[in-house]
DNA sequence: ACCTGAACACCGTTCAAGT
DNA sequence: ACCTGAACACCGTTCAAGT
């Protein structure tokens, strides 16, 4: 484990650099602008030199996804003291705020595997809460599943309605351009969304996140109620 | 409104054939094979002439989203005898059947605002069903939301499983295949995840859809029924 | 082992030109 | 109005070569 480094140029890149690199640009620019050619060059480097530390730039985006998830902390749902809703919602809340950071990166979470450690331990998590919550092993496991559908899909359609690359703009001014947007729906031809166009502006608040997380977990109290007075084991 | 055409070799190309090979392309070899050049050529023209009809590839890969919205029939939900619950159920699931004939699509789909005539109209229905299960207004208009991003995000990453391009292999094949790989998750690291294999294997069937689905429409009930009890109007 | 220069086979898009 | 040829400014990736 000596670790011998730097005798001479060689060893001016790491894959932590290169990953750094990725993630600003994909901040900055969104996904066009995180090229194997951008990140080299922000790491002073020939764009062939990324490939002695990655495979290819699926690779590199890979990681970045799982970096992005290792910003998650564990600790925010893991007081067993409180009831298991509130932890479930205050993970939700946490990673909600954590993965919007980078809004650029949801396309990749919800367009690939999401079983790298930091994904599988997010899971395992969920899977420990829906335990407490008292499901049996197997509907645990659907639960958990359910959350991690809702927690992606919320968060990369609340992504997908801002065009512009870089950090999303704050929520009153998504709100706003939404309420434009769907001012101009045309009555006679979807005359309830028309009707409803001031609650759809707010699909893309935090508060709506929320609300249907709640919705989500009621179906599963239901659920774990219902096993409950079944008697299976708890 | 005379619509003269084809005098000459003139208007060999259409709106319509552009979409069909894209869609096509997209079908047989995933995202990167739908390229404007190989469209192109699919079509028998050269590159630049697909930007006569359409002012990007965006704009062509907003419109095959938009195609492939509207081959959802909108009478399976239209039966006003039903309940709203199996109205829901058959919708979702027409849907989804219809929406993973196509799983390169589904990064298109939530990767932007789906806002499109076709998403409008299967919002709209939503909507109508929400009103049906006795929400008022902005509560069935949230909860028209929740479902979207149930439905697009358990497509998403239902199809995100699968790495090779091309149409999703049989429920079974799929299933066997994460049993291998979640076979693999190590017992020390994620106990709980590694005892739930055989379960977590079965996320990617329609099952797996239509549990987390009724959990949802549990969540929503349980509102509708809140709000009977309230005395709130229908 | 790590990095570079040069090249290959692609992209999306634009522009001037032809009918 | 519609289409082509040619070009521009990019891509990801590979390969031989240098230290």
């Amino acid at each position: 484990m000596t670790e011998r480094r730097r005798r001479g140029p060689r060893r001016a890149l790491t894959e932590e650099a290169i990953l750094d690199a990725a993630l600003e640009l994909l901040d900055e620019g969104g996904a066009d602008a995180a090229s194997i050619r951008t990140i080299a060059a922000r790491v002073g480097v020939a764009p062939n030199a990324v490939y002695t530390y990655f495979p290819s730039k699926a690779a590199v985006l890979r990681a970045v996804v799982e970096r992005i998830l290792g910003d998650i902390e564990h600790d925010v749902a893991a007081d067993r003291a409180r009831p298991w809703r509130e932890r479930v919602e205050s993970l939700a809340l946490h990673v909600r705020e954590r993965v919007l950071a980078h809004p650029a990166a949801l396309p990749l979470m919800v367009g690939g595997p999401l079983d790298g450690r930091n994904a599988l331990a997010l899971h395992e998590q969920l899977l420990d809460l829906m335990g407490d919550a008292g499901l049996p092993p197997s509907d645990a496991a659907r639960a958990a599943y359910l959350l991690v559908v809702y927690l992606f899909g919320a968060m990369a359609l609340n992504v997908a309605q801002v065009p512009e690359p870089g950090p999303l703009p704050p929520e009153a001014e998504r709100v706003a351009a939404r309420r434009r947007r769907f001012a101009a729906v045309p009555t006679e031809s979807f005359p309830r969304t028309a009707a409803a166009a001031d609650t759809i502006a707010t699909y893309v608040t935090s508060e709506q996140f929320l609300w249907g997380l709640r919705r989500v977990l009621d179906g599963i109290s239901a659920l774990a109620a219902h096993t409950a007075t079944d008697g299976s084991p708890a």
